[in-house]
DNA sequence: AAGCTATGCAACCGCCAAACG
DNA sequence: TCGTTTGGCGGTTGCATAGCT
């Protein structure tokens, strides 16, 4: 037996609201306030509504100084920003933009800015798959699959690994200042992590895809890029720049560059296979020259918050707190792995 | 002009955790 | 401590509209 309904569904109107229902509950909370009780709230108010929806319309519509669409280029550059850094949590994204309601910033990213970002082709994909066949029912949800991963979380990988490379593939060689944008060690164990998983989930299904060494390659061909370059990071690790620093290895200070490889035939790979993707979108459109994501304002305010570190010289956010990444961890399938199963 | 598809957005649903008795 | 209520949140749905064929 589930929880009681919150109201009674039989005698509530549901649907949009009416300006005469706006004009009414703007009026008596303009008045009155909440009174603290927004279940008790409709019947003072004289309106057939759940408590929660007038909660809801009073949040994201009647409250003074809402702001809706026209969002500025700082303002995505925020949301992408703190989206890539701490996900989903559009309550804490919304509490950095003033005027902005978390319903209106996750239909923002939804609609606008994952695609600007992502591309549309990925899209596309991902609906294509979506529980199509009922034997694939909830396959794409986070809580199904112990072994598989977590979409958003992958998203946000794929997102961090892209933005890096659009701003500068080897950034991490050449420029001491701009390492760590992501915490090398965790990076290459989490990229571990999303390979085994990518591999064991083919064999179960006998996927016909075959390995990225071979001439048969998935569709997208981003994605091969973003695979290989991580099966060449973890295969090889001296490529990937340690932290030598005394602190955990997410704060800026005491960071000394990277040690090169000495050699390097393994570098001179890892660069053809990050030549491959560097500057494109999931479809190989060019983005290095339209987009800039990073904010170069101030960002110091968020930090508190949000237990982010601010790389104020490359404007990259990320956390202090080691727990903020454990969404990487296995759960759930992910768009990106089924897009590389075609 | 009609039908179809894609898109954007408001609103709903259900879960979770805090507050309360 | 436990059960219930409520607020808050993120995910999802469904409708209106735009754009395309």
């Amino acid at each position: 037996m589930g929880r009681a309904p919150c109201c009674d569904k039989a005698n509530v109107k549901k649907g949009p609201w009416s300006p005469e229902e706006d004009a009414q509950l703007k009026a008596y909370i303009d008045e009155y306030g909440t009174g603290g009780n927004w279940i008790a709230l409709p019947q003072k108010v004289g309106l057939k509504r759940c408590g929660k929806s007038c909660r809801l319309r009073w949040l994201n519509y009647l409250r003074p100084n809402i702001k809706h669409g026209g969002f500025s280029e700082e303002e995505d550059n925020i949301i992408c920003s703190l989206y890539i850094s701490i996900g989903s949590r559009w309550s804490v994204i919304a509490a950095q933009l003033p005027g902005r309601t978390d319903n209106d910033i996750k239909n923002y990213w939804n609609t606008h800015l994952k695609k600007k970002l992502l591309g549309r082709k990925r899209q596309a994909n991902a609906s294509r798959y979506s529980s199509k066949d009922p034997n694939e029912e909830g396959s794409n949800r986070d809580s199904q699959s112990p072994s598989s991963l977590s979409s958003s979380a992958l998203e946000r990988l794929q997102l961090h690994i892209q933005l890096q490379t659009l701003q500068d593939p080897f950034s991490f060689y050449n420029n001491p200042t701009a390492w760590p944008k992501m915490h090398a060690p965790l990076l290459r164990e989490k990229l571990s992590q999303i390979l085994r998983l990518l591999d064991e989930n083919r064999q179960s299904l006998n996927s016909p895809v075959q390995s990225l060494s071979s001439n048969s390659l998935p569709a997208d061909p981003t994605s091969v890029s973003l695979e290989d370059y991580a099966r060449s990071l973890v295969a090889e690790p001296s490529l990937m720049p340690e932290v030598r620093g005394a602190d955990d290895g997410f704060g800026t200070s005491n960071m000394e560059a990277p040690t090169m490889a000495n050699g390097d035939e393994s570098q001179a790979s890892l660069n053809q296979s990050m030549d491959k993707f560097k500057y494109c979108d999931v479809h190989g459109n060019s983005l290095k020259d339209n987009l800039v994501w990073w904010p170069s304002g101030d960002g110091a305010n968020m930090k508190s918050e949000l237990g982010l570190s601010w790389d104020s010289s490359t404007g990259n956010v990320f956390p202090t707190d080691p727990g903020m990444f454990q969404e990487f961890g296995p759960v759930g399938e992910s768009i990106w792995h089924r897009s590389l199963l075609e």
